[in-house]
DNA sequence: CTTGACTCTGTAGTCACGTACAGGGTTTAT
DNA sequence: ATAAACCCTGTACGTGACTACAGAGTCAAG
């Protein structure tokens, strides 16, 4: 365990100042220890170092990893895309192009996307505004919704991963 | 069993044209079976009545209630919420004070999120441009998804069940 | 009366992205 | 040397809206 110890401490003099227990990696990238663990089960995080005793020691190159993580998140990526792009890149690759790629499809869906929520939004609107003007009539359960013209739903839907829950 | 056939055909005449099988009322509405199912479990359809070997058989209206679940889907209300609008109208209240509550909400909800999507795109869009521009450097995964700024992300994005996979 | 299409129940699985234990072992400060 | 704080693995749970399946029973046509 003194060798380890050593092991660490000569990487936190000559090639970084420490080595980060999992904790102490969370906190300072945001990211729940939980998460990171499950981000190395998911091929987003190298396994890292260990201690004798099985702890993790991270290097502090882990919090660029990290950002670059949340930041892909943050522009919509998926994680299996993210996990994707790091893949490319440690074969070697600019992966870029590929991201390029994906940015490309993702504005196309997003545009796809507001143009519909604006027609939904028109819809919602309109139909509210329907309804304060004509009081509500008997017979359905409600024709706020049953008024509402439904036109065969658009397919799309899908792929649109994006942005969901990403905390903080 | 000719009890309840009898009953069936009386309905057929008398009430409706004719009861519909779970198949049936599937293929008319576009709604799978399973997902029939589940919504009868989910207290979205009422229990149809059967006959004696148990099929299910439904009157014509439900392909109207079926039509109002996928309305009231399409303008982003999550089953739990039309769940609830077809129980405020069981009791004989008009749901509608309710639906237009919800509709209210939906609506900030909406304005919010595509002020973040036009943010999220002019960001996108802007890194895909500074890319062009840029072409790739070294020494990381890609500048695209780095050089972003992430300026905490918006603590939204709950709530918006809206509008996911509503399949056709 | 038999065949084949249909339907039944109940349980389990899917997707994405984690969170929450339980039941241990390790490190560190005192 | 001991207690507090930390960490380990593995599994199960949570969401929302379904989908899939197994194994059995029912219905309509020929």
């Amino acid at each position: 365990m003194t060798k380890t110890v050593t092991k660490a401490v000569e990487q936190g003099r000559a090639e970084r100042r420490r080595a980060l227990r999992i904790g102490e990696l969370s906190k300072l990238s945001g990211v729940g220890i939980e998460a990171l663990r499950f981000y190395e089960k998911s091929g987003l995080l190298d396994r890292p170092a260990r201690t004798e005793g099985g702890y993790r020691l991270y290097a502090e190159e882990t919090l660029d990893r990290l950002a670059f993580i949340r930041r892909a998140q943050v522009l919509g990526f998926s994680l299996a895309e993210i996990k994707q792009i790091i893949a490319e890149r440690r074969e070697g690759g600019s992966p870029c192009a590929h991201v390029r790629e994906i940015v490309r499809g993702r504005l196309k869906e997003l545009d796809e996307r507001m143009a519909e929520m604006r027609r939904y939004r028109r819809e919602l609107a309109g139909a509210l505004a329907e309804w304060d003007a004509a009081g509500d009539a008997e017979g359905h359960i409600c024709g706020l919704i049953e008024g509402t013209e439904i036109e065969h739903a658009p397919a799309r839907e899908r792929g649109i991963a994006a942005r969901r829950k990403v905390k903080r």
